[in-house]
DNA sequence: AGTAAAAAACAGACCGGTTGGTATGGTGGA
DNA sequence: TCCACCATACCAACCGGTCTGTTTTTTACT
């Protein structure tokens, strides 16, 4: 792997953990094992350019994730309750979210930064997608699909952020179970 | 007003804003107008102490909020729709909706402090009981007031992540238009 | 009531450590 | 020889926290 990939991979997994702030240059340097002058070559514009870096490549892995689900599973119900199972095994097998979630970084830095706040977005933008044109192949109109995928999108990272706080899994549990009303 | 009220008061809104690592001692003090030696003098502990402090007046404000929402309404899909108009107000209005949310430090905070997520913990608590006990009286039986209060405290707090990254309130908005059916 | 001692509240200098960022110089391959 | 790539020394600014000293308020006693 060259080094510009390595320091993706690695910075992701640490904002997601640590968040923005949370996280300083010398802690990726040293996961990375590289020099500051060496991320500053690959970023020439420091920390926030790396982000948002980071933002996209984890835009892309999250998106093709959800996607292969969607793909292997015949109805949306199927689908997001697979998608949740993974996410209840993860949480409890490693007991973080982090990998599926950057809520820190979205309410960090929201209001901080414009160019981070549209990188979150159109992640949550293309997730919403997938959601949406599943929904419309399994019948529901235009309207109705953009409303129950708008629900899906929120009440699972809203999920996510109870899980955390709880430190168990009980609460993405708890909807997965009432999704069925909602589809 | 005392000292110490002030500093919880200003440096509430202030981690709202920014989160914890976010927001510095330096920039608390000056909001406060203190010095660092009254700072310390009554949160000897130093920040840690202060944001757990800050979360537990944070409770007691947006639960005895929500409270009187929910008495002033019969049913809770009217209770609800009131409180998600009130937050959609305020954002329109402010452009923020610290105040209501402090998603920032659950995801900042979670894995880093036990005492700090458990101060979350029982903030969200307290507020998905007052949607339960509403929700017993509207004649749901507990199992499932049980995962509707769950659905809604996910799907707000989602919605409230959704709106902040769009710079737009329609999330939430969506999402008061599709309780109905859960309800 | 008057006063002195004690406690609470506040101010600000100072500390070691870390932050993100820059400037310069070296190294290896095309 | 050139240039992408990397290493290192350095920087001012800031971090949370400690320290000592001063002011203000409360308490206790005559």
């Amino acid at each position: 792997m060259d080094t510009k990939s390595l320091i993706i991979d690695i910075a992701t997994s640490l904002f997601q953990q640590n968040g923005y702030k949370g996280t300083g240059l010398s802690e990726i340097l040293k996961a990375c094992n590289i020099s500051k002058g060496s991320l500053y070559h690959h970023f020439p514009n420091g920390k926030e350019e790396l982000l948002i870096t980071c933002l996209q490549s984890l835009n892309a892995a999250i998106t093709t994730d959800i996607k292969e689900i969607f793909e292997r599973h015949s109805t949306t119900q199927e689908a997001t309750n697979a998608m949740i199972e993974k996410l209840i095994v993860n949480f409890e097998k490693e007991g973080t979210l982090a990998g599926y979630t950057f809520s820190s970084i979205v309410s960090e830095m929201a209001s901080l930064s414009d160019p981070v706040r549209n990188a979150c977005a159109q992640l949550y933008n293309n997730i919403q997608d997938i959601y949406f044109n599943k929904l419309v192949v399994d019948g529901f109109s235009e309207d109705n699909a953009f409303s129950i995928a708008l629900m899906l999108t929120a009440s699972i990272e809203g999920g996510m952020l109870l899980c955390l706080t709880q430190k168990s899994a009980e609460p993405l549990k708890g909807i997965s179970k009432l999704l069925p009303k909602m589809l």
